[in-house]
RNA sequence: UCCCCGGUAGCUCAACAGGCAGAGCGGCUGGCUGUUAACCAGUAGGCUGGAGGUUCGAAUCCUCCCCGGGGAGCCA
């Protein structure tokens, strides 16, 4: 049996000069004793004098390729002209060599240059600044460890279609532009519509509020804005947001749901990118120990009391900063719910406890190991009286959200929801400590470029 | 918006108390038949972020500006 036979993902574009197939580095087990040809960007070389090497990266993973004076026409003096970053298509036989660091390599017999860059490529194989790295975002995306987190960023948010999917929810949109606010203390970026003032959208929940009257269960994943001049690792001005708001779905059902969710995307990504979690040096089994069930949950003024007691200042009503929610990162090494927060640091339209007028039917997931909060949700007010009641509470201006109280006016339902953040799960999946890694351009305050 | 740190070779950083601007990596040249960010030898590479000031003399001290990094608040 063929490699070809086993895998058919083969590149299909060849012409008729074409030798032997061309192949992803990840198939590449599968043809050992075969002849393929790879094509992708030079990672590297070495050269041991009679015996030359070829790192080659395709974006499935990285192959040497070796190549000594009589492995074919040219074959050895082209690869001692490559530089980093030249791409090529290489043709060779498939070996397994238990010094590869995959288990298989390369002997090359035909090296063909695609693109051989002229200039020196910036971004050497050693360490760099930040901000030196950020400016060459465009190339610092093909690194070792930038295309990993890119690939678990797609499997996660593969897993979060496909968890929805199963469970039969539809997957809609909410518009970026937007007339109001979702929530008032929120910055929001202004632009001009036509003569009017428009902004981008912080949120698509209350669009999704009514898409879920429509559809019953919605799902959307999309990007939102914040124009707040936040300047740490947990904040981009642009992010992506996975949302969800199901009708007849009550708070504890909510949570359930969330949890659920957090739960399947880590054991996704724990199962299916285990090669990418190991370059980058993430254990699969934190995160599957991290997600075992069920998640602990803490009432705010709980959670109030056991971040002072840990020693960190804080007043019962304020909303939980960076050092809070590390207090409770570490106590509990897993996610956790803390819920019932003060209504006066939650927004209009969340529910009230019944028990506790004071308090929200909320909460919000924070990460372990101090990835912050990655879900904010709650059930939502659901009568007129209500949401109209807490509008005027918050100072918000009704007409605005005229469309919105309209919901509780013809067949409203109790219905609850939540936002994901897309970057900080990724970040916590990779171990990565910083979001701008998360997301291939990362919007910040002073980094609108490239 | 506030607080802290930084800006010297392509990159990462040294340069004591103001006194000849340096190293490693990368590049280039040469050497090595199994290298894993290989190793060895040689070589090129600088308006020390900008403007002003102090001084016989400034990368170094002072003022302002620009740029970058880290953190806080707010949030996902």
């Amino acid at each position: 049996m063929t490699g070809a036979a086993v895998c058919e993902d083969t590149m299909s574009d060849r012409g008729p000069e074409a030798g032997a197939a061309a192949v992803y580095i990840e198939q590449l087990a599968h043809y050992v004793g075969e002849r393929v040809t790879i094509r992708g960007w030079v990672a590297g070389t070495r050269s041991s004098g009679k015996v030359r090497f070829l790192i080659v990266r395709d974006g499935t993973g990285l192959v040497q390729g070796v190549v000594t004076a009589d492995s074919g026409p040219g074959a050895f003096e082209a690869v001692g002209s490559l530089p980093i970053e030249a791409a090529v298509e290489v043709e060779g036989l498939v070996r397994a060599d238990d010094r590869a660091p995959g288990g298989v390599e390369l002997s090359l017999g035909r090296v063909l240059p695609v693109h051989v860059p002229e200039e020196e490529y910036p971004i050497a194989p050693k360490e760099h600044g930040v901000g030196f790295l950020m400016q060459h975002r465009h190339l610092w995306l093909r690194g070792r460890k930038q295309v990993p987190v890119l690939r678990v960023r797609d499997g996660a948010l593969w897993a979060m279609r496909r968890f929805f999917k199963e469970r039969r929810f539809v997957a809609t949109e909410a518009p970026i532009l937007v007339s109001t606010s979702v929530e008032g203390t929120t910055t929001l970026f202004s632009i001009d519509y036509f003569g009017q003032p428009a902004y981008l959208s912080q949120s698509g929940q209350l669009y999704l509020e009514a898409t879920c009257a429509a559809l019953g269960k919605v799902y959307w994943i999309g990007p939102v804005f914040r124009a707040e001049k936040s300047k740490t690792r947990r904040h981009l001005t642009e992010f992506w947001m996975l949302e969800a708001e199901v009708a007849f779905l009550e708070h504890e059902g909510n949570l359930q749901l969330q949890e659920d969710l957090v739960r399947y995307v880590a054991q996704y990504v724990a199962e299916e990118h285990g090669d990418d979690l190991e370059v980058l040096e993430r254990d699969p089994n934190v995160l599957l120990a991290a997600v075992k069930e069920p998640f602990p949950r803490i009432a705010y003024a709980d959670a109030v009391e056991l971040v002072r007691c840990a020693g960190v200042d804080m007043e019962h009503g304020e909303d939980l900063g960076a050092p809070a929610e590390d207090v409770l990162s570490r106590h509990f090494g897993r996610p956790v719910f803390v819920e019932r927060f003060p209504i006066g640091i939650k927004p209009f339209y969340m529910k009230r406890c019944a028990d506790a007028p004071a308090c929200a039917l909320c909460a919000d997931l924070i990460a372990p190991e101090g990835y912050g909060e990655i879900i904010g949700g709650s059930q939502r007010v659901d009568t007129q009286a209500e949401l109209e009641a807490q509008l005027a509470e918050a100072g918000v201006p009704q007409d605005p959200y005229a469309w919105y109280v309209d919901l509780r006016r013809w067949g409203s339902v109790p219905h609850a929801g939540f936002g994901l953040g897309v970057e900080r799960t990724v970040a916590w999946l990779c171990g990565i400590p910083h979001l701008r890694e998360a997301i291939p351009f990362p919007r910040m305050l002073d980094r609108l470029a490239p």
